[in-house]
DNA sequence: CATAGTACTTGCACTATGCAATTATATGTG
DNA sequence: CACATATAATTGCATAGTGCAAGTACTATG
């Protein structure tokens, strides 16, 4: 009386699905750079993230930085808390509408950016290295067209995947 | 006497930074393959990781296990736990070493991952429609390298990084 | 000027995670 | 053969992160 079942199966492998490969490169990557702003500066993912975003866009209200870092009203409001807390941002009261935010970076969140921005480039420059130049391009494009199908992917939701899937 | 800074700095752009972008299609992709087997089954990501290796791999131990899907030994028989509670895997003892573990998949489990896998394929499907023959090509060869040195820098921690850009 | 709507925040329950300590087993040593 | 040491896996507990309901502050509109 054979209770498991070690047969033929649906293809899936874990170590050759485009995901799971994705997701793994970013993820190896990102923990080094997480210990180091996290030991360094007591800062959170979303926080850094965040951080990231004002230090290219100044002013910006709490939505258009969810936006930009794809993080949730929540995440985004408790990110800037933190970021607020550590002396990194500001908050202010928009100029016409008081009910948006208008947040900004500060000297010494900058500072901190820099910091880690310049872990964050030495990470990318130890995985270009590993590219060709064509490479380089061609992954540049293809992940544009990735980004844009994974949101559409993800906006969907599972059952449209399914029904697309099944209508084949 | 201006207390923010939306000044020069470092030009990391998070839109752009590689570590970034694949994060964001990894993270996107997988929201939706992530609802679907939660609330078809309470599975949780590590998991779903677990059922996928067991599914290819018979009775495993709990060390291949954590390899095969870059989990530390906690999250590792934490997983185990989960899918044996659902009825998805077994644990026994290892033949030789009964330290070992040889966790295996049920008939039930492996129906769940089937039904699961079914989704994922659908949606590496979508990605890879929208890369052409050679493009795929190159980037599972670029993933290789990259799967690689990503490794390799997690491993060597964001010190070893830091001193590397510095000897440049 | 009350009503509804928007942008954001907070509180609270729930979940996940990290790490110390524990269990069970194996192996080397006097 | 006892005993210290090592290894694989698990469990307990404190802490941190998340999701969602409700709340605050403000604006727009009939």
């Amino acid at each position: 009386m054979k209770q498991t079942a070690p047969a033929a199966d649906d293809g899936l492998k874990l170590s050759t699905w485009l995901p799971y490969r994705l997701f793994l490169v970013a993820a190896q990557v990102a923990r080094p750079l997480e210990s180091f702003y996290g030991e360094t500066f007591g800062l959170s993912q979303a926080g850094w993230r965040i951080l990231a975003v004002i230090a290219e866009r100044d002013a910006a209200n709490a939505a258009e930085i969810g936006r930009a870092c794809a993080l949730d009203p929540f995440a985004t409001s408790r990110g800037i808390g933190q970021l607020t807390e550590l002396g990194f941002a500001v908050r202010r009261a928009g100029k016409s509408d008081r009910r948006f935010a208008a947040v900004s970076i500060t000297r010494s969140g900058r500072t901190a950016f820099n910091r880690i921005a310049a872990l964050g480039s030495a990470i990318e420059a130890r995985l270009l290295a590993r590219l060709s130049e064509s490479e380089r391009a061609t992954i540049d494009s293809a992940l544009t067209r990735l980004e844009g199908e994974s949101a559409r992917i993800d906006a969907g939701g599972w059952r449209t995947l399914l029904e697309d899937a099944g209508a084949s």
